[in-house]
DNA sequence: GTCACATATGAAACGTATTTTCAATGCCGG
DNA sequence: CCGGCATTGAAAATACGTTTCATATGTGAC
């Protein structure tokens, strides 16, 4: 085709700006033309699940028409047409902002649920990391790398962080218990020295069953940490290091429990990377070897 | 899980998820699928200017491989993945992807082991509800709801997050069981029966100490239900319902497990609010109770 | 090792969507 | 009413996507 008169005008097919070259250009459109490309202007994502024959259809004209309004458009023809159509019918998409603010409510249609919590919980991680002091974090790493042992305390829900941190750190070698038994806690913290850490998970700060243990390792001289939403409960009182964790809004439907644990958890898990880091010559070789050991014990 | 054994996943091909959908995929694919997968989920916009054959050339494959590896993200073929494509494109365009990309390092400052933590973590929770398919997770709500008992298998880390379902579950007055004793868990199963639930929580959704229990209760007449990151691992065949977890970039000092974990916690607490949802006329008070129950342990 | 079997892969055949061609039609000025 | 030009769609030509199938590449059993 030697380029005749009427031919591409502008030269970026940008998506965006497709309604108001449609608007251009309309005058300069043949009647067809104008209703096939009226039909890409109104619902580009309707369009965009057409394919030539489709839309030529749907606009009561034939494949050719289609392919002119494309290429006077600006695309070198319909299929490119289609993409940035795809485009544009993508982005509005996306525009139209969730934000969601309502609590969980006993009708909420399941999706809603998965929306909402995925949200709460990625806010409660923002929340986390912004309010993580890191000075103290990093003391608490290092006594932890040294250490000779090092107890976990957490009961409930807490207990379970705490068994999570402690699986981490028993793969890369170090030596690691997490109690829920109060009385067990107690009876250990007690074989604590200078040296060892202790950690104390609790979301109130004011668990009874886990200070007491804490209290004891204190006194016993180990170097104490705890993992708190309430920097100013009871627990703090014997700990050296205090990292806080985020209390996010709770409802009937939302316990503490659930977002208190994200926090945990991320606290948790920096404790342990900035651990790996410190001790990463014993750390990686125990990683793979425990990685290793479990490889044969998958199916198929 | 009726269909066949590779076959898509998740309903919607929403093309925010796909970076996630690809990692999720990439361990069942082959290796050309791989780089096919790889390519797109690296360059969206350069992928979706390209023909299959411009595909299949840049990544060193074939047409049939391209078109195979479309099918295994969820699309009916080559082109409907370009239109995706094109709409991811255009998206990240005018969203300005921010994105920490960088792995964790061994002397990265702890600060930015938090941020790159938090990150991850969040990315974690929003690939995750992204592909979780709303379907099965409202079937198997249904089916928790409404079940005599409910016994749950996880091991090592999911093990964790086993417990947690069940400690949740039992707070609003349900019958549940966390096993992560293969043996008691085998024996265990064999005393469901139809109307009970059985859930297994596996990340490679390989682990035989888990899929054993399930089969057995599959057998039996149970319920079953998975939550897995791999949805064509051997835990679906015995799975009435396929809860998938995202799979996160994982690193050497970033164990697949921590990403699995936060994703399965996720999926977990969908399940128990879904669940609290249903049976709300008891769960509300029973959980007002169990948080009665607690108050007074609490110091000063 | 090597044999049998399963899986992965690309070349080429095939079918469908897009593009081009071209003849028919309508419109306008003389 | 006629010639010339713009518009249009049917159908041919082509580019693209999909499917098939034979070959290659492992993988586990013996």
């Amino acid at each position: 085709m030697t380029n005749d008169v009427k031919e591409t005008f502008g030269r970026a097919p940008a998506p965006a700006a497709l309604a108001a070259k449609v608007r251009t250009l309309a005058p300069s459109m043949t009647r067809s033309m104008q209703r096939v490309a009226e039909a890409v202007a109104n619902d580009p994502a309707g369009c965009a699940a057409l394919t030539v024959t489709g839309l030529a259809e749907l606009t009561g004209t034939s494949e050719a028409t289609v392919v002119r309004t494309a290429r006077l458009l600006g695309y070198p023809g319909y299929r490119d047409l289609r993409l940035a159509l795809a485009g544009l019918a993508a982005q509005q998409e996306s525009g139209r902002a969730p934000a969601i603010t309502t609590d969980i409510a006993v009708d909420d249609p399941i999706a809603d649920v998965v929306a909402k919590l995925a949200y709460d919980e990625q806010q409660t991680l923002a929340d986390t990391a912004a309010g993580l002091d890191t000075v103290q974090l990093g003391a608490a790493v290092t006594a932890a790398a040294a250490a000779r042992r090092i107890d976990v305390y957490g009961i409930g829900a807490s207990g379970l962080v705490a068994q999570d941190l402690t699986q981490k750190l028993l793969r890369i070698g170090l030596i690691a218990h997490a109690h829920s038994d109060p009385h067990l806690a107690v009876t250990n913290a007690v074989q604590l020295r200078a040296g060892d850490v202790a950690i104390a998970i609790t979301h109130s700060g004011s668990t009874g069953d886990v200070i007491e243990p804490l209290r004891v390792a204190f006194e016993h001289g180990a170097t104490t940490v705890a993992i708190t939403g309430r920097p100013d409960g009871a627990v703090t009182q014997y700990a050296d290091h205090v990292l806080t964790t985020s209390t996010a809004r709770e409802s009937e439907l939302r316990p503490a429990a659930m977002s208190s644990r994200t926090s945990q958890l991320l606290v948790v898990d920096c404790l342990f990377v900035g651990v790996a880091q410190r001790t990463y010559d014993t750390a990686a070789p125990a990683l793979a070897a425990s990685y290793e050991a479990l490889a044969h014990r998958h199916r198929r």
